[in-house]
DNA sequence: TTGTGTTTTATTGCCTCC
DNA sequence: GGAGGCAATAAAACACAA
């Protein structure tokens, strides 16, 4: 860009009245044409290029504000979706332990009453599926571990282990499911698999 | 007063549409 | 191919702390 035609032209602030119009006129309409331009123009003692480029500009504040807006917006939203998942994370993890006694109670007892049965959740837990990270990064938690049917099999590793890999993507930048209006606010196919937990 | 950051006016180059 | 829009940028004007 060059640097020398601007000491010929040099750059009057427009007066509060001028601004004024003009604000007026960008309300209405952010791109007038040609006619009603020129109109303005003569009406605040401009040239027509000079407004044509104050409504340039303008449609460019205008843009950078309303991503700024839009921008914490959605920062508010993640903030909170954000605090949920990690009470929900904490209440999981109280559960788990909770259920964790409960079982190694239970297998006191049948210890003293049965002491050559195999326990199903040995023959189970063996042959389960790894939680894996897919294509993409993405959380891939195979269809045994969906909620109810088969919740039995797994254990309390695994479930933390699910929280945790969630809470990663949830919240590492460099993951397939990062903080933006896309992938995490508005895909569904993305992150709905977390609240399943 | 002055150094520095921000805002506003203006230019340039590229792109799209008719 | 010309008109108009947009993004990137320059430079003047302004605000403000030290």
């Amino acid at each position: 860009m060059s640097t020398i035609k601007r000491s010929k032209n040099k750059s009057r602030r427009f007066s509060d009245e001028q601004i004024k119009s003009l604000e007026t006129m960008f309300d209405s309409e952010s791109r007038p044409e040609l006619r009603l331009k020129m109109n303005l123009a003569n009406k605040l003692g401009l040239q027509p290029r000079q407004v044509g480029i104050w409504f340039q500009n303008k449609r460019a504040r205008s843009k950078s504000k309303h991503i700024e807006n839009e921008y914490a917006m959605l920062k508010t939203k993640f903030d909170g979706l954000s605090s949920q998942f990690d009470t929900l994370r904490k209440e999981n993890q109280t559960m788990l332990i909770q259920l964790k006694r409960l079982r190694n109670m239970a297998g006191q007892k049948d210890d003293e009453v049965q002491d050559n049965y195999q326990d199903p959740m040995k023959t189970a837990t063996s042959a389960k599926p790894e939680i894996l990270r897919a294509h993409n990064n993405e959380l891939f938690v195979p269809s045994c571990y969906d909620a109810g049917k088969t919740v039995d099999y797994m254990e309390e590793t695994d479930f933390l282990n699910v929280a945790d890999v969630a809470q990663d993507s949830l919240t590492s930048p460099d993951n397939g499911c990062s903080f933006d209006s896309c992938t995490f606010l508005d895909n569904p196919g993305c992150c709905s698999h977390w609240w399943d937990l």
